[in-house]
RNA sequence: GGGCGGGUAGCUCAGUUGGGAGAGCGCCACGUUUACACCGUGGAUGUCACAGGUUCAAGUCCUGUUCCGCCUACCA
């Protein structure tokens, strides 16, 4: 006996807390270290620890859930590995500004003091996010939870950092860096943010140091004349061949400096002179290098002009941009300005312009490990999806540059290096050294810097899974079976732990990387604080559900486009999880006395409808299957959606219901029973990863269950469901039904007006056909009679339609007026003409008759009988209304 | 400068080997039939951005143009 409870509607308020707890308490998230079962493994892009979830989270965490719980239900040991990343900067800046409100500096406390602030900061808001990912139905190993900042995961920091080190891949060394002067720290290449800003380009004339005249260069960035150590020329500019090798005098600077030729130079751009400061530009860092230029830094690391900038020492950079400017005017240096836009790089952080800064800092020497993890890519070890993305990926790769990953701030990674106060020598070591192994002395000082939290989130795949301990997990889940995470994200983070993988375990991190694109709003614009146009995701949950939003997060999530999102969506969603709660209700309702244990129905007792609707879930299952494998997740959502709404529901629950309510024949109702269930229980298995809580609630409260959902097994196809004869059968009695519908419709005749109808075949197999499926057609085009047979001649006062070979005729007598009739005939009429012309045309054509496919030829022909067949019925029926109304 | 994606119904978008274009929402009409008005039934709406080309046949393949979006780059 099936029994269950099921209110009126679903709360999902309610049940989704209680769900949520039912999980937990199961302990259903946990995978297991070892064990028999085939692994699949994912790990969370880790949020900041900072982190609010916003839309991008959700969608994110939504689309691995689905994954996760799919694999799960299809009996993977199915690990979902958490956590959070300690956002170096970020954090610290959240702190600081916390402290700023004390009237405090991090400088005030000192280090260790100001770490424990930080701490404590984590301790407090830290969880957040992890909360609202629960709200999500995030199926998360939580007792794996990880922090990026944990003891284990920093000693495999150390350990790493030790590796690359003794194996020549990290370096020290003064280099350009680009220098945010509000963080105070150095930022990669990717941190930097660059945008386009109307500028100014000015001439300046550096006269020679011997003889009259001068060479004219031209900067947008004139207070850096200051740090000029030279002025270059392209070798093959005829205007200058004759000065190189001489010398101009800096103005302001005074300043003896060469002119040395590059190939560099762009001869069309400015004067085709560029003054060069190698301290502060990544070109002109690269050019004395190659001339072993002076370089000679103007700024300290706030951008405030330092001693080598003589009477301008202690300006701003802006300020003495203005104070350069006037001087050289007032000095004649100046020869002209023009307007010029060009893009300026912002730390990504706080949007400070960046300085390009020589300054001692550590590298990553990254080619040798870019090139396995290209290779890897081009091998298809790991596999990006959508593909499209693979060009991007390897184009970013074979032109990356060493990774800065040192950080002057002090939340992160403390560099795991030494220096011996006594005889200078840099220990590199992963456990912090007591004396020092050179020289046995004991005064020993750690590096002041720490690493780019990119540094430890590339170790993130096999960190979490207790590296550098062979732990059983490791074993069992590395690689991991799937990445996905948004593309913005694929320099930052995805190559890195390519390359990290690669280089640590030997093996790429993980067999596919599913990239998804950007959350939008209904206009297609960012969403974004400043704009107020932030959609809130636990405000949609609050609102509509956590089930309805997962979906609708789904059903947009085509590759390679953003999704817009709006709240009519999530609305139009939400009634979809009402559908099934309701088809669900009516289930139960009539499962009443359905005796759900060992019952056994033969499948000769399964009505057309049972078969049919067999059929249709089988195509459904490996519609949904085929979806979820290729990460296609509209394809797969829509495929379900379709399914419940408009044939399980539409058509299945209303063909059937005369076999529920009418026991007659117990043995076709058993049948129905059997298959309504099993259809529903189906159903609502591949539903249950887009929309965990309804489907577990329903299933909970179906007594012929027991356990969760979550763990039942994902449908696979049955081939004994395949009934290709029952799909032709009812698409033809669907057919007849829609017909009268649509004549009901269009002459506006009410839907409880039961009607008469005739149905005239053409052969007996559509006889047999119609005849088996009189009681469908008679409820659910809600008929008083239906007469069928060979050849019938049309009755009088009746409306026409074409069924394939079939005519449909609906008695009208007395119900409206035939003018209405007649227009409907000649509409359709209409259509039909235009429809025969098209397909006359194509086989009226020699070329095609020859070229095209014979399968194709034959469909056309078919096509061409069926419409002329149908088009001399209705004008038949026309002429026929005609000389009735006349 | 280079690269990528997109321009299909009023709106948001599907459309995977080239054979007469689909969905959801919205709109219109009718309707409280014992799961659901968070519903049912029916209906209307498209020079698939533009121009060429390949083909018997193009939303789909090729070329060009145009508009939008994003990424990327060391011409000061």
């Amino acid at each position: 006996m099936v029994k269950g409870k099921l209110s009126k509607t679903f709360e999902p308020q309610t049940a989704e807390k209680k769900l949520y707890q039912y999980w937990l308490d199961h302990d259903l998230f946990h995978a297991h270290d070892t064990s028999s079962q085939k692994p699949f493994s994912v790990v969370i892009p880790p949020p900041n620890v900072t982190g609010m979830l916003h839309m991008g989270h959700a969608l994110n965490n939504v689309l691995q859930d689905i994954m996760v719980r799919f694999r799960r239900m299809q009996g993977y040991n199915t690990l979902w590995m958490p956590g959070t990343d300690h956002a170096g900067i970020a954090t610290q800046n959240v702190v600081e500004q916390e402290l700023a409100k004390e009237g405090i500096s991090r400088h005030d406390l000192g280090r260790e003091k100001f770490i424990e602030r930080v701490w404590q900061w984590k301790a407090k808001y830290g969880g957040v996010i992890i909360n609202q990912l629960k709200r999500l139905g995030c199926s998360c190993d939580w007792a794996r939870e990880r922090f990026t900042m944990d003891e284990g995961l920093s000693r495999a920091v150390r350990e790493v950092f030790v590796r690359l080190y003794h194996d020549g891949l990290i370096y020290q060394g003064d280099y350009i860096v680009n220098w945010c002067p509000r963080c105070h720290t150095a930022i990669s290449d990717l941190e930097v943010e660059y945008i386009q800003e109307e500028g100014a380009l000015w001439h300046i004339r550096y006269p020679f140091v011997n003889g009259n005249g001068g060479v004219v260069v031209a900067t947008t960035r004139p207070e850096t004349m200051l740090g000029d150590t030279a002025v270059a020329v392209n070798p093959h500019d005829e205007r200058y061949k004759e000065l190189i090798g001489k010398e101009v005098l800096l103005p302001l600077v005074n300043k003896v400096i060469p002119i040395i030729a590059d190939e560099y130079v762009a001869m069309e751009f400015g004067s085709g002179a560029v003054k060069i400061t190698p301290a502060h530009d990544p070109n002109d860092f690269a050019i004395a290098g190659r001339h072993h230029l002076e370089i000679v830094k103007i700024m300290d690391g706030s951008a405030v002009i330092n001693e080598n900038g003589g009477s301008y020492r202690g300006q701003d950079r802006y300020t003495c941009r203005e104070n350069v400017l006037k001087d050289l005017e007032e000095q004649s240096y100046l020869v002209s300005k023009e307007k010029y836009l060009h893009s300026i790089g912002q730390c990504y952080r706080c949007k400070t312009n960046i300085e390009p800064m020589v300054s001692m800092q550590w590298f990553v020497k990254i080619q040798p490990l870019a090139k396995k993890a290209i290779e890897a890519v081009a091998k298809k070890e790991t596999k990006i999806v959508p593909s499209s993305w693979e060009g991007t990926y390897f184009e970013w790769m074979s032109n990356i540059r060493d990774w800065c990953i040192s950080r002057q701030i002090w939340w992160g990674h403390r560099i795991p290096v030494w220096y011996c106060d006594h005889c200078k020598e840099t220990i590199v070591s992963t456990q912090t050294p007591q004396t020092c192994p050179t020289c046995k002395g004991v005064a020993l000082k750690q590096e002041e810097d720490v690493l780019d939290t990119w540094f430890s989130s590339a170790l993130w795949p096999f960190s979490t899974l207790g590296w550098p301990d062979e732990s059983a997990a490791l074993k069992t889940f590395y690689p991991t079976s799937l990445l996905i995470t948004g593309f913005d994200i694929l320099f930052f983070w995805v190559a890195r732990m390519m390359m990290m993988g690669l280089y640590v375990m030997g093996d790429v991190p993980f067999r596919d990387i599913y990239l998804h694109a950007l959350v939008r709003d209904d206009k297609g614009e960012k969403m974004s604080k400043s704009k107020g146009n932030i959609i809130d995701p636990l405000e949609m949950i609050d609102k509509y559900g956590a089930d309805a939003f997962r979906f609708t997060l789904a059903a947009f999530t085509a590759q390679g486009r953003d999704i817009r999102m709006s709240e009519d969506r999530i609305e139009g969603y939400k009634f979809f999880i009402n559908k099934i709660w309701n088809a669900t209700k009516f289930s139960i309702m009539n499962l009443a006395d359905y005796p759900a244990e060992g019952v056994f129905v033969d499948r000769s007792d399964e009505s057309l409808p049972d078969r049919w609707i067999k059929d249709r879930l089988n195509k459904t299952i490996s519609e949904v299957n085929r979806g979820l494998d290729e990460y296609r997740f509209n394809d797969a959502a829509a495929g379900i959606y379709q399914f419940i709404w408009h044939e399980f529901c539409d058509w299945y629950i209303e063909l059937i219901k005369p076999a529920l309510y009418n026991s007659n024949d117990a043995k076709e109702k058993l049948a129905a029973q059997h298959t309504l269930l099993t259809v529903l229980k189906a159903s609502l298995k591949l539903l249950h990863p887009f929309a965990p809580f309804v489907t577990e609630e329903i299933w909970q409260a179906l007594s012929c269950e027991e356990g969760s959902i979550m763990i039942s097994e994902f449908p696979l196809g049955d081939e004994s469901y395949e009934d290709a004869e029952a799909a032709r059968q009812m698409d033809l009695i669907i057919n007849i039904i829609s017909a009268v519908r649509n004549i009901r419709g269009e002459m506006r005749i009410a839907p409880s007006k039961k009607l008469h109808a005739t149905v005239s075949v053409a052969d007996k197999d559509s006889l047999s056909i119609v005849k088996s499926g009189k009681n469908y057609i008679i409820n659910l085009a809600n008929l008083d009679g239906l007469d069928f047979g060979v050849d019938i001649n049309d009755p009088k006062g009746v409306a026409t339609s074409v069924v394939g070979s079939m005519k449909v005729f609906v008695s009208l007598a007395g119900l409206i007026n035939l003018d209405e009739e007649k227009a409907r005939l000649e509409k359709e009429i209409v259509k039909l003409q235009k429809d025969i012309a098209f397909i006359s045309k194509k086989l009226d054509n020699q070329d095609f008759l020859q070229k095209a496919s014979e399968d194709v030829i034959k469909k056309e022909k078919v096509k061409y009988q069926e419409f002329t067949e149908k088009h001399r019925i209705l004008k038949a029926a026309l002429s026929k209304i005609r000389t009735i109304s006349l």
